[in-house]
DNA sequence: CATTACACCTGAACATGTTCAATATTTTGC
DNA sequence: GCAAAATATTGAACATGTTCAGGTGTAATG
């Protein structure tokens, strides 16, 4: 069994040769400017090595994110958020998250390439990539959990979070300020509005407004089944 | 003279060939499953003319878009608005859209693949489709005016609206459902609760989340100088 | 009418993502 | 240990978007 180890590892540490030479050549050159056979050269593999662990050129960028998904959830499990407020919570998601992908804006625009085919394996709204994006929804509702909502609000919030995120993700991609400070600023001040709506909420008129945007993206299907979720893994 | 513009008529029907023979086989078998050889045959020219009119495949998709939009405003001045309210006016805004795109849903995948690519000419949220973006402000911009709202508000109206509308595009590529039914509905649901949320603004608690939300995207540089556009159409 | 200029068009050549049949290597079953 | 199965790897071949040096016809110029 232990060959059997040996083995594997032997193939990991080829595909990780091979996403890393590709990632580095992305960062140095650009995702275009890259190709395959670039990418080859560099990983000591041939040509089709690149795809027999990879489907497509587009699959390294889906992987690289996954990585970033996982480097994501494993930074805001070890960060202690005892007594940090919503907000607070929040911040560190969508801080840390742009801490990630910092150096790597460029590579990003892979990413949302087939948002508009249903069909497409990349697609970042489609089945293709729902592990990636539930994970990714996860991180949101730990952060709004504690703060012990009604499940429906709950759920509402995570969701516009979640969405939120996806359209900081693209101003970030835009955004040439220094260190991309427009994008941190925009999150501030977004967070401060969110939370402010939140506790408007507790008044009837926004409450009734509420509901009736549950019902509409219930009626929609988009509402995912996050509760399962939520329960599977606590 | 009279030459030059039978040249120039010419040169405008090789165009519409290659454009309409495009479409046909876009429609017939995809935008991926048909080639650029595919178009020139059908169209009766060589490949090479096909990239005298357009500077690449997406870029007939791109120039389908702006028929659309010349489609949607047109339909719209068209249409007697007097006497309806602001959600019937939306409502047949965002209706004529999907009348317009209903048959071609898959053609708008092309449209958000560079989304995420600010240096890419045909980013549907770069300066490359200004004009066509601001166009399609406008049509919204059209049905918010008769409302008489405070300037700021109805800025912010507009630019929701729009985005709202973006959104509902990706939903209208996604669903599935016959006719589209459910994008209709999900139109009809949050134009219910957008003039819902927009009678709420009156009260001065959601008056002042207003202006936070002006604040910061005027910051973010996301409010267009929409007032010019307006200005310079009436 | 000859010449030049220019818009329009041609198709071969190129670059590169992707496939795949063939081969090498490793693991498994006996 | 050895044959068979599974896994990993190769690189040539292919498909297709794109480029480009050149051709053709038409209109202005002299």
């Amino acid at each position: 069994m232990f060959k059997a180890d040996a083995k594997h590892v032997k193939s990991e540490q080829t595909r990780e040769e091979i996403l890393d030479s590709a990632l580095e050549l992305f960062r140095q050159h650009g995702f275009d400017a890259t190709t395959m056979r670039d990418i080859a050269v560099k990983a000591g593999v041939a040509l089709g090595a690149a795809y027999y662990y990879f489907a497509s050129k587009d699959a390294i960028v889906q992987a690289y994110y996954e990585k970033v998904q996982q480097e994501h959830t494993a930074r805001l499990r070890q960060m202690k958020m005892d007594g940090l407020s919503l907000r607070q919570r929040l911040a560190a998601v969508f801080y840390s998250k742009l801490d990630i992908l910092e150096n790597d804006r460029k590579l990003l625009g892979a990413i949302f390439r087939y948002s508009g085919e249903p069909a497409h394996p990349l697609s970042c709204l489609g089945p293709g990539t729902r592990v990636v994006r539930e994970q990714s929804m996860q991180v949101i509702a730990d952060a709004v959990t504690p703060e012990a909502l009604p499940a429906d609000l709950q759920l509402l919030l995570t969701l516009g979070l979640w969405a939120l995120q996806m359209g900081v993700l693209i101003y970030f991609i835009y955004d040439d300020s220094p260190q991309q400070q427009r994008t941190r600023r925009l999150v501030d001040g977004a967070l401060e509005i969110t939370t402010f709506l939140l506790r408007l909420t507790r008044f009837p008129l926004l409450g009734f407004a509420r509901k009736k945007v549950l019902a509409l993206l219930d009626e929609a299907g988009l509402l995912p089944q996050l509760n399962h979720a939520l329960e599977a893994q606590s």
